[in-house]
Order: structure tokens, then sequence, then C-alpha cells
DNA sequence: TATGAATGAGGGTTCATTCAT
DNA sequence: CATGAATGAACCCTCATTCAT
């Protein structure tokens, strides 16, 4: 029935936002299940029920939350009138920079976290419009602009990977500098990157 | 005394190295206090005679292998006879990576634990001669070479969490792509960031 | 209807059954009821509708495997030319112990499960013909040989103690002897046995 | 220190009579290890310094009981003047059988639990005096009486099973008779077992 | 009848830490 | 300094049983 399934919708969420919430106060090593079921009022059997133990969890809620963070950019971006390829990359990064320091404490949770292969999950099964998705979404700028990028998943990567080792370091810590003298050092590499992606015929 | 004195850092390298490899095997998480001693044939209580916990044993080591790895790379370079900037840095990341590539578990352990405040401590305190550190190393290497960068502990920590968090992926799960690959990949964009931070002068 | 107590005895089977392979290869401490009845392909509720618990299901199958084994001896009795009782006997036990030879799994699961009360009830509600119990059955070969017996059951008690409990060391693990040898014991000291129940007038 | 082994045997006494008590008052299945170590006093994790879990315990007891009974069997022999072998084994087993009748509770522990192996063990290291075991005892019973067994282990362990089923339905339960009537029907039949496994030459 | 999601008490087990020796 | 027996809080997880559907 659609009243059961509504009903286990509702349940899991409410596990997972207890998790989200107990993992970023107290870090997930001193979070226990009994924890997560006491804040979500539901009884600790229940959670076996959902998922498997609570770095299970975790991955889901990374999935989740990097999957937002990117969508909300794109939402953004389409908002813009922006047209160049390069610019567009850029704003991409820039908004979730900037996301991200307002929101530290879901930059610690994800960067301490993600790894290529739950963030390549998560891109491929988001879905921008109905029915497309994400990764689809990024060749079809590509392609919009008229640039031939010559492995697109791997430019991600790097990208991914450097703004998320970089971010977590410098927001956190502000080290070994600010996030605004960051900025100003990564554009130029990323604008450097792609163009070292660019197919050259 | 000196005897005395030997006699403590025995057993305290005998913590460390049962701890090394009880960490490499069955992860930090699973691996007890009382697994450590028992490997190091030490009593359960003389741990806390030298660590606080098994998370200052990790940052101990952690330090300490980055710091071996990095101390190694600049030995060969001695040996080679490079002699331009650009060829030296990639000459010191290539080693690091093959180095890496051959020691998976050792990039598992590190890269997983590796965070900007440990490396930087680890590269100030390393002595590469003797009272020589490896961050004045690397600036006298650009001095020789007549480059002027701007800012070279920046230049460093792009560098590092870029090699770091794509080694992690692409070494341990071979995503998105195989060493070799990467490596292709990676170099023109490493000289182009060395070049990004050259003074404009 | 007969329809649905045919589609009752349908799902009783399945619990049966699903709960006895289970039994055997996990152990009853280790069988839960979602076990059961997952193999079962029924929901979990079902169970209670059929048995108290695990333990009811246990003291059924043992009942009804005990009962079959017998059965089974009484039939090959039937078709052999035996006369003499104490041949018969001896042909029964003999029939039984290969049997359980030949199916350790199922003497694991019955000695270490029967007891005299269980296997009186089994004996004396098991149908040989039509209406005719197995003691019943007994006694009539026993007269048929113009034997007296003094005490039928009590000689039964004796019997089924001894083969039970020692099969039960030597079948499983071939403890003190193998089985071989145990019968070249065993037989003697049954003949005896039945002789010490002999009426003696 | 002989301090520290006393203390220890101490705890080793406190876990197992207190598991003894339980066992018996509420049956092992729903004795856990909290009330174990609660009715002993000590801390639960104290337990698993001496046991494995809880059937590590039972068979511990089992075997010190077993071996208790069956020595205190022989201490009476000694007292009394019996000479004829087949005496001295029917002694011992009607003085188990009393014993076993006037604690019925230790015969329900004994009797679900004894295996072979375990009673074999027991005898073995049972010492009767000082450095002579059990099963040397019982074999100088035969030579002194000038008796010439076949095969006395297997003798034993038939006359074991023996009683310890019958014991266990007839003591406990009345089944099928009451314990006079089995002893009349037994004793002789274990004379008869005797002379069974008397060389014949 | 039949279902299976939900419950929550209760079990086993681990382990950092202490402290008498 | 070094030991290792003892502690007991804390955790994970199972599972018989219930009950709304």
């Amino acid at each position: 029935m659609g009243k059961i399934e509504e009903n286990k919708k509702k349940k899991k969420d409410a596990i997972v936002n207890s998790a989200f919430s107990l993992f970023i106060d107290h870090g997930i090593k001193d979070t226990s299940i009994a924890d997560i079921m006491k804040k979500a009022e539901l009884a600790k059997g229940t959670f076996y029920l959902y998922f498997k133990d609570k770095y299970d969890v975790r991955d889901y809620l990374v999935r989740k939350k990097a999957a937002q963070l990117f969508e909300n950019a794109i939402v953004k971006l389409k908002d813009s009138e922006i047209t160049e390829f390069d610019d567009k990359i850029i704003f991409i990064v820039d908004y979730m920079l900037d996301e991200l320091n307002n929101n530290k404490i879901l930059l610690k949770f994800i960067s301490k976290n993600l790894s290529w292969g739950i963030l390549r999950n998560s891109i491929e099964n988001m879905s921008v419009n109905d029915g497309e998705n994400a990764a689809d979404y990024i060749e079809q700028l590509a392609e919009e602009s008229d640039k031939h990028i010559r492995n697109l998943e791997m430019l991600f990567f790097m990208i991914a990977e450097l703004i998320n080792s970089t971010a977590h370091s410098v927001i956190l810590y502000q080290q070994p500098v600010e996030l605004p003298e960051l900025k100003k050092e990564l554009y130029p590499i990323i604008i450097n990157m792609i163009h070292s992606f660019e197919e050259t015929n």
C-alpha cells in the first residue's frame, strides 16, 4: 500500500536526519546506533530494517549531501546567463566553495568521507531535470560551448579531488591560506586544467 | 643513563611497529591496545607510559612514514643529475607515486590519515642533511634554478593535495583510470601549476 | 473445506521441512523462527498459527522421524522370512543402526532429542497397518514365536536406550570403537537381555 | 606469586559454583553470563578471563561432577570387603544410582550433558590415589580377581551408557518403571555383559 | 487466515583504563 | 618503571512476539 511505503520513507528519513545531526555533533566514531534511534524516536531494532550499520548510513548521507550541493549549483547556473564553458565550471566551483564555506559542518562531513566512487555514483544517479543525470548535463554544457574535452570524467575527477582536499584544509583550518587567496590561485589552475584536457586538433 | 634511554627507545619502537602492522592488517578501528601490546610482547599497562591512546600512535606513525617517503625522494634526486626546477619537482612526484604504487598498504595508511597540518609539520622537522629541513631544501632548489616562486608553501600544498587525493583513488582502486594515464595528465598540470606560481616580473 | 484443510497441511509441512533442514544445518539454538519462515516462504506471523515455539516444532519432528525409522524397519521385516523372535529383534535393530549410519545427520538430530516419553508416544501412535500400532505389533511378534516376555515395555526401553546412546557415540565419533565392532558386542548382549526377560516357567 | 594464583583459583571457583547453581535452577539456556557473574559477585568481563562461553563452563562442570561421583564410589568400595569383580562393579553402579537418586538435580545436569568423550576424559584424568587414574584402578580390580576382560573400555562404555540413559528416565520421570524395579532388571544384565566380555580361553 | 513492519528487552562481547604487586 | 588481572560501561545485534492491515 501507498500508506505503508510512505510510512517507511518517513522512518528512513527520521533515521538519516538523526544520524546526520549526531555525526556532525559528536563524530561518527562517538555516535552509537542507540543514540541515533533515540533521537529518531524509534526502536533500536528498527535501525536494522533500513541500514546495515552506521557506515551504511554515512555513505547514504554523503551521497545525498554531495548530490544536493552539486544540484543546487547547477540550478543557480541555469538561472545565470553565463555562456562560456570555462566560466560555467568556475561558477559551479565557486558556488560550491561558498556554500561549503557557509556550512563548515557539511564540509567537514563531506570531505572526510567523500571518495571518487561515491561521488561518481552520486553524479550519475542525480537527476538534474527529469531523466537527465548530472554527468550528461556537464557533457551537454561542453557541447553547447563547442568545447571538445578529451576525457571529461578525468577532468572532473581532478577538479573534484583538488577542490575537496584543498577546501578541507583552507576552510576549516585556514591552512595554509584563507579562502579568497585559495580561490585566486585555484581558478587559474582549473582553467589551465580544462585547457589541458581540450581536444588539440 | 644511556642504557635506560636506549631501552625506552626500543620499547617505543616495538609499540610503534606492532601498531603499524596491525593498523595495516585490520584497520585502526579494529585494532585494540591489547592487540598492539600482545604483538609488541609488552604488558598492556606499559602502553600508557608512551602514548595517550591509539590515535596518538597513528599520528606519530603518519608523520614518520610521510617524512621517510619524502626524504628518500630527495636522496634519490641528489644522486640524479637533473638541473631544471620543473624536472626536479616532477622527479620527486614521480618517485613518490612509484613508491606508493609499490607499497599500496603504506598509501592506504598515509592518504587516509594525512592532513596538511601533519604534512607541513613533517616537512619542517625532517632533516635532509644535518640541520637542514626539507622545506628549506626545496627553497634552495628553486633558487639554484633561478626560479622565483611567489608562494612556495602554497604551491607545495596544492601539489601535495592533488597527488595525495588522486593517488588514493587511482592506485588503490584504478578509478577512474590507471596510474600511467594519471601521470600523463597530472604532470603537465603540475608544470602548469609551477608556472602559475612563478614570479611574473 | 477439503481445500482449506489441504492448504493448511501444506503450510504446516513447509514449516516443518524448513525447520528440519535448518536444525540440521545450524543447530536448533542458531535457527530463528525468522529463518524457518523465510525458508518456508511464509510470513513470520504465520508460524504462531501452527506452533507455539521452535521447541514445539522440534518435538513434532523427533516424533515423526523416529516413527518413520521404526516403521520402515517393520516393513522390511515383514518382507523377510525370519521366524525366530530373537532374530526379528536383531533384524530391526540392525536395520535401524544401518539406516542411522547412512544418515548421520538424522541420527544426530534424533539421538540428541529423543527421550523415552517421546519415543513411547511415537511407538504407540504409529500405525503399522491400518489401526494397528507398533507396540501391539511387537507383542504379536512375541506371541507368534511362542515367547513369553515378562515385561515387553521394559525390554524395549532398555534396548532402545542402549542402542540410542551407544549409536550416538559410535556412529558420530567412532568412539570408543567403530560400528561393526559395536554390533559384534551389542547383539549378543541384546539376545541375553531378551532371555533375561523371558518368562521362566 | 602464590597469592595471585590462589586468588585466580578462588575466582574460577566462584564462577563455576555460581554457574552450577544457576544451570540447575533455570537451565543452561536460560542462564546468562551476566547472571553467573552477578551471583559470583564479579564483573561481567572477568568471565572471559576464565572461560570461552557458558558451554565451556558446562563441560568443565560435567567433567568435574562426574569424576567426583565416580571417585566417591571407589572410595566406598575400598572401605568395603567385596572380593569378586562382578560384585565390585555392581557395587559401584549401585552406589552411583543411589547417589543420583538422592541428588536428582545432579542427575539431570550430568545425564543431559554427559558424552562418552567427556566421561572418558574424566576417568583418565581422575586421580584415585596419588598418580593413579581411575581407568588404571578398574583394570587393577579385574586383575586382582583373576578376570580377563577382552575390552575393558568397551565394557565400560556400554555399562555407562546403559546406566546413564536408563537412570535419566527412571529416576527423573519414573518411566517406564521405578528405580528398584530397574535395578532388579539391570544388574543381571550387567553381569551378563561382563561375562560377555570375559576372555574365553 | 495471513502478513511483515515494528518493537525493545536482553544477550554476548570488547576494551580502555586502573592499580596492587 | 613494568606488569597484567580486574573492571564494568558501552556497544552491537538478535529475535520472539505483537498487531494493524
